[in-house]
DNA sequence: CTGAAAGCGCTTACAG
DNA sequence: CTGAAAGCGCTTACAG
């Protein structure tokens, strides 16, 4: 026995054939008890672990997920948002839990990654996740679908839309920060992030926004006041310096990502504006960050472990060729310093909640 | 030709045998010119991509590193040392350049991944990363290195350690922080960190800072003013309670991470001390929040970027058995807000540098 | 430069 | 309940 056992080497000890040595590893009800019990006591002790190469031949099958991490364009190579950090740790544990491994890979919107993975047995299907123009990348989601791949994204869900995807309510969520924002008493709302086509997710936010403003009475959002933004802190920044020098009046600013809200309160801080004395910021995402920040950030929050776990189970379900319907969450509003809504914690509040 | 094509069909097309497909298509060079190019053309029409499960079968050999990223214990499942964050970023991008797929796994440290991977032919070779009590891990590794499953490590770089090990200077490090702080008149200094065997990496950061005060003509640290902690937010402000709890006193605190140290400076500023009037602080990693925290954190930078293409490198070598050294890598310091050193940035300091 | 043959280690009908 | 046989799609000596 050179090297790593095979299932022949277990057979032979077992004193059975090859194929028996399978069916009992893979739980076949067509093996005796005592058989199955001799023949898991040899592979143990001998640490042998099916081979992943022959079995995925044979059965033509990966047992592998792969994830397809689309950078920003506009970020520097290490930037990865971090708002999918813990995505990609609820992805991993899910997809422990299904039994399938996780490819993980960082693309860029225009390589070839549609053909690279499903067509070569590499993975069974792909998860995407990442901001980035969605124009661009619609293309390619309807090959996919064409070409049978199981896929899921996260994303915003729209109706006709290829393939399936999760995506938190941005609608619902930008409602939730516009009408916090109506209920303190402001009126002139700007809007800092791509409310185009491009980014459907920042437009939902802006729209639903704009629907609570206008539910409360208000003018809605004034397009005057929005700047395009991706979600970057110095797309941010920048956004946030253009804001300033058209010089219209404004009291709030809604951004579309939580990395957009800290670059522009940084931006806000350099020019001596208090935060929320002169200008109330709300963001979206719910990164770590939003609680480190001075003043700490009023931000939307979506549920990212929940989404991990639906991600990996929907793609789960469409390998199996059951049938998935996209996904849309719940969002919900966290209240902190830079909207004057709460007062400073009085205990520890960074590592918990 | 039913659904994926395989090499067979190319060969049918191309009016050759099967194996001078799999010769063209691998670029061997017992192929003539006019051959490849009809061949390859077919392949490129077909979408035709090797089948990995076959090619890794014959071979013996995956193409797949596997990376095995150990969560604290301590953190709530969704929170993943942020650190990491840009070294999974690095090796993701070597990887590709290797022209290997990276599975990616989160583990426990009590989990049998030592026999999971490599022993079933998912992966060629293994990257570990994650904090965790060393000694606790020493022993796996050991067995990894019996079983001559290729591996390296993120972490500290010590003597007559099992395997390969790629980690920054600590001990140096460490001593930028001590010197840092001595040259601004600061004599006792806290730690905040597990310093023991256990942590070998903060063990090291702690005697380095130790010995650049007593070059400075101090009296080096005293172990009175050394707290334990893991390196996550929650323990860092339980550090820094605990600390001023003992009632001893204090000028400075080195904390053996970023995350310790935003910890501690929160609980600082909820009992109205000043930083840095009141205390200094130093901490170690150079996480992104550490820019956002206020004040910005003052700490010892780790280039994760060349770090994740030393690891990737290493692996590779290792794989193709070729002899690895461990490498050490340098650290710096960054002087901001927290120790006083620094002005606030005239311009955006957030997004770049 | 090209082809016929063997085989990587499994899984799964097909017999018994 | 178990075994003999075939085959998943490649790669690689071995001939020519």
């Amino acid at each position: 026995m050179r090297g790593r056992p095979t299932s022949l080497d277990i057979a032979y000890l077992a004193g059975v054939s090859q194929p028996t040595v399978s069916r009992a590893l893979r739980g076949s009800p067509m093996v005796s008890e005592e058989t199955r019990k001799r023949i898991l006591a040899i592979a143990e002790q001998l640490n042998y672990k099916v081979d992943k190469n022959a079995s995925g031949l044979r059965r033509q099958y990966a047992g592998t997920l792969a994830l397809l991490l689309f950078e920003d364009p506009t970020a520097d190579e290490s930037h990865i948002n971090p708002f999918f950090l813990p995505m990609l740790g609820s992805i991993t544990r899910t997809c422990a839990r299904h039994d399938r491994d996780l490819l993980v890979s960082f693309q860029q919107l225009s390589d070839d990654w549609h053909a690279e993975y499903g067509d070569s047995h590499k993975a069974d299907g792909l998860i995407l996740l990442g901001y980035g123009d969605y124009l661009a990348y619609e293309g390619k989601l309807a090959k996919l679908v064409e070409r049978g791949t199981p896929f899921v994204r996260w994303g915003a869900v729209m109706p006709e839309q290829p393939g399936v995807s999760i995506g938190c309510d941005n609608f619902g969520g930008g409602r939730l920060a516009g009408a916090h924002l109506a209920a303190l008493g402001y009126r002139r709302i700007a809007f800092l992030g791509d409310a185009s086509e491009h980014y459907p997710e920042f437009l939902d936010r802006f729209a639903g926004c704009d629907a609570a403003l206008r539910e409360a009475g208000g003018e809605g959002l004034d397009r005057a006041l929005q700047v395009d933004a991706e979600s970057a802190e110095h797309c941010g920044y920048a956004a946030a310096v253009a804001l300033l020098e058209r010089g219209l009046p404004f009291e709030a600013v809604f951004a579309a990502s939580d990395l957009i809200a800290i670059g522009a309160m940084q931006a806000f801080r350099e020019r001596g504006l208090r935060i929320p004395g002169d200008v109330a910021v709300v963001g979206f995402d719910d990164i770590p960050a939003a609680r480190i920040a001075s003043p700490t950030l009023t931000t939307v929050v979506q549920d990212t472990i929940r989404a991990g776990e639906l991600l990996v189970d929907a793609l789960v379900r469409l390998i199996a060729r059951e049938p998935v319907e996209s996904v849309r969450m719940p969002a919900s509003l966290v209240v902190r310093e830079s909207t004057g809504g709460a007062p400073a914690p009085p205990v520890h509040g960074t590592g918990g909640q």
